[in-house]
DNA sequence: ATAGTCACTATCATTTTGCAAGCGACCTGC
DNA sequence: GCAGGTCGCTTGCAAAATGATAGTGACTAT
């Protein structure tokens, strides 16, 4: 686990982890993609404590993934938006949630559904060149030189 | 947050977080893909407290992510070994690993090659029934009755 | 017999999380 | 004009998780 944010290691995992490494900030990007994007709402969805939301949503901020925007002057009122870096997480937390199905998936699930097909989506990590899915193909290692 | 597991939220993303929903649960899973499946090889990796290593691999062990396996009777040794629901985490880690470099990627990083094309592989979660990349079509969220 | 490795456990300090209460800025009756 | 209500937090304190360090049991190797 690296927490230096000056000497970073070369494990990707690693760096994606610095950043979002936690449950709530996974279930607030999650949230937020749902549209409740004011504290109140993340709050109330959540059941989480306040000093605690206020800490995430800060972390957050700052790790770039959300941003803070004031939608309304009088009575000063803010939400938070995914930012780029936040949206490009959304796929990540479709697999966790496919994963979560598949392996921890009793009862009715909330599901999203493609609005052009009517189909659920079924989120699948590929490989971009090669089009296989993550795993059917056998891979290595290629660790930078640390000389 | 769901912990109670008698009677769990209808998220999957909870769903699957409530299962490997801390980063060293993470990167232990990380490094046992990359061979490191003894202890003293994990905590030597992670750097990782030896009583905090513990209580992750036996969590990972409950979650059924993981399973120990002895490999040696005189002296006794044990190893940890990926079960199939530990290996279908393994392309999420990928999509994070492909996350950080691109949103944390500074200096030299670790890389996965497909043996076959010599290529670095590049992770994309995509809708197995559309093929487009999740983000790209428009969804909606299905919530099931809670009458 | 002595030293060393491996896979941990025990103890205790530090850090993080979480609950409950409160607060400042504003709006909405009346 | 002032009591109550909402929103977006902060403060104070208890509880839980994490982490550093030391030690232990089962061996092997010399």
């Amino acid at each position: 686990m690296t927490d230096d944010k000056n000497n970073p290691g070369t494990c990707p995992v690693d760096r994606g982890l610095m950043r979002v490494g936690d449950r709530w900030s996974m279930l607030v990007l999650r949230d937020i993609e749902r549209g409740l994007t004011r504290y109140e709402q993340l709050r109330a969805s959540l059941g989480i404590a306040p000093n605690i939301l206020a800490r995430r949503l800060s972390a957050l901020v700052g790790a770039g993934l959300i941003a803070k925007r004031r939608y309304s002057q009088r009575p000063p009122r803010d939400e938070y938006l995914l930012t780029d870096a936040g949206r490009d997480f959304l796929p990540i937390l479709a697999a966790i949630g496919a994963w979560g199905s598949k392996h921890n998936g009793g009862g009715a699930l909330t599901r999203q559904i493609d609005i052009a097909t009517g189909e659920p989506v079924r989120p699948v990590v590929i490989d971009a060149n090669s089009g296989a899915p993550i795993g059917t193909r056998p891979l290595r290692f290629d660790y930078p030189d640390q000389a």
